[in-house]
DNA sequence: CTTTGTTATGTAAGCGTTTACATGAACATG
DNA sequence: CATGTTCATGTAAACGCTTACATAACAAAG
């Protein structure tokens, strides 16, 4: 008769509040870190809980609750490093607020993308973190007006102010070109990103920035438009390279794209960086391990994570609307795809 | 007195229920797809939802149902392409199955790893899929005894018969192996990767194999072991660069450590393929990438990601314990990082 | 026209929590 | 010693859904 030996039939609430001797109330105020219990009775819930292997049933809490303690991360693929580097953000500043991290693709749900962020909206998740390559705007609206909490990651422009945390592209656009002509160059090409995105268009801008800052005309044909993606990088290469006076320098809108550059100008039996200098924009691990390591503009990836996970939680927490953008700093790295130019004689 | 234009109080099936003139049970029928409901009425409860705007809530049907229609990735870290490839093809699956996918990252809870699994048991997700590093006995033990549905990626060996999806590690291994043989290689290099690992350990049989189909003596000093990572590939390039006799080829159990070994290979002053040739293991995007282009070993990463969310999906929906390993087919990807040794007079 | 069998729909009891409110104990105050 | 405060704990009502069971509707069969 021994009614005893249960192996393990889920240990509720109720069953550590038997356990304990105190009400399931009392259990839950533990869980929730109630300041109402005596602490000597939190100890007995506490050791009632680890004896019996209570582990919170997280549907019930968000249920009864009314938030999951789950955030949403919203990418567009899993592609490049990229998305990893503030994937590692967020996740180890998610993990000091026993939150979990939902991930959906875009691509995957490109089909129902019309309720998609609605739905996310409802239950799943208490926030949402964004990278969207496109403009997002109808996210956007329908996020504002339901008034569900999100942070922007890598994303600006287009939109009116909400809470964002992005790169200072301006900048590190700016600093690399001004590199390259204090190297000695004076025709740079550019490779633009997608220009519906902001921060493809802060980095052109930085680019022309850093031209008539120094004094050097801009030139129309130096500028090809691409859309982040390495063929783009070829392609461009091959535009410049063909052009009658063809620059010295490649400046790719990333790395991606640089590395599209690289293999163009090495099929044309040109050197790197003796014959064509060539900078990227991101700072991806496999930059520092081409040949020769390119030389770039570092953003923050991992930190864009952290401090976007950061400012979620806190908007979570306090309710606020934090609706700041906060921008990190990009550095140049040199690396060896940059010298000063050949003198080329005529 | 209009008490009507509320904006946007939640809609429950409660609401659905009275817009459609049905009972709520009835809309809860619609949703699950249930047989029993006159088609017409369907049509009714259908169109309610629309016009109602309505979408379940999950936590609400994950308590009352049992099962939360998520899945949980528990994957060692994001670095590397090697993983994104691997949710890319996860994910394409689940969006199938309407399943969320959850991320848990292990070095995030390194920490309060041991009822971690435990915890992730309960609730939170109906199955697991694991792509871990290390060998994850005791997680396997915790999920077996709690008879919950897991799906191991890449891992094999050591632990007994489980539902796994693995790639040809030995058959990959011994190809690149024969192949390095064929063009003349007789001093080879091997960088293995954790020989914890039972795909580490099959790369190495698979060298040894090819080695002795061939008649090729194996040397004890030209196996250096690795870990998988960069530095580890650099190391071992430079150990057997350093032998009396060092190797004409050298083959990395992973691109990663291949890459570093490239590194060391071109520090010395030594050119690729021409001194020394390369391969590589996995067939990461930027072993494409880099110059030389790497030859190397392709893992079907995506397809392996697809493969075991087909198998987790299969054994929640028909509860059956599939416990058989499936073993996805390598294939040499040769590029330019290999070629015949050049002859080397003594 | 009753009986039996189907099928469509409604009713009510959970699922495991949170939390507003009620209760009770302990203790100081007048 | 009655009374008011404060703090610790208990009680009960949600949260939004699933699902076993009950019931109604309607044919076909006796």
């Amino acid at each position: 008769m021994t009614k005893n030996e249960k192996s393990s039939p889920k240990i509720t609430i109720f069953e550590v509040a038997a356990e304990a001797g105190v009400s399931f109330a009392t259990v839950s105020r533990v869980i929730n870190h109630d300041i109402h219990v005596k602490s000597e009775t939190r100890d007995r819930v506490l050791s009632a809980m680890q004896r019996l292997g209570y582990v919170a049933n997280r549907q019930a809490r968000s249920l009864a609750g009314g938030k999951s303690n789950t955030i949403g991360l919203l990418v567009p693929d899993l592609g490049t490093g990229y998305i990893g580097e503030i994937i590692r953000g967020i996740d180890t500043e998610l993990s000091w607020s026993e939150m979990d991290l939902i991930l959906y693709t875009t691509h995957r749900t490109a089909a129902k993308e019309a309720n998609y962020v609605a739905n996310l909206a409802r239950g799943m998740v208490d926030g949402l973190l964004l990278v969207l390559p496109r403009n997002p705007v109808d996210y956007i609206e329908t996020l504002t007006r339901r008034n569900f909490p999100f942070v922007l990651i890598d994303h600006q422009g287009t939109v009116e102010n909400c809470p964002a945390v992005g790169a200072t592209n301006w900048q590190g656009a700016y600093t690399a070109t001004e590199y390259l002509i204090q190297l000695g160059h004076k025709r740079i090409g550019f490779i633009t990103g997608s220009m519906d995105l902001g921060c493809a268009e802060d980095r052109l801008k930085g680019y022309r920035s850093a031209l008539r800052t120094n004094h050097i005309p801009e030139a129309a044909e130096l500028i090809y438009e691409g859309n982040f993606f390495q063929p783009d990088g070829y392609a461009g290469a091959c535009a410049l390279l063909d052009l009658k006076n063809p620059p010295t320098a490649i400046f790719a809108s990333n790395d991606v794209m640089a590395m599209g550059v690289m293999d163009a100008v090495r099929n044309r039996g040109l050197r790197i960086p003796d014959d064509i200098s060539i900078v990227g924009f991101d700072n991806i691990p496999q930059s520092a391990m081409v040949y020769p390591p390119l030389t770039t503009v570092q953003q923050p990836l991992e930190q864009m994570g952290r401090v976007a996970a950061q400012m979620l939680i806190n908007i979570l927490k306090n309710g606020e609307k934090d609706s700041s953008r906060i921008e990190l700093p990009t550095e140049l790295i040199i690396r060896s795809s940059t010298s000063s130019p050949r003198d080329r004689v005529g």
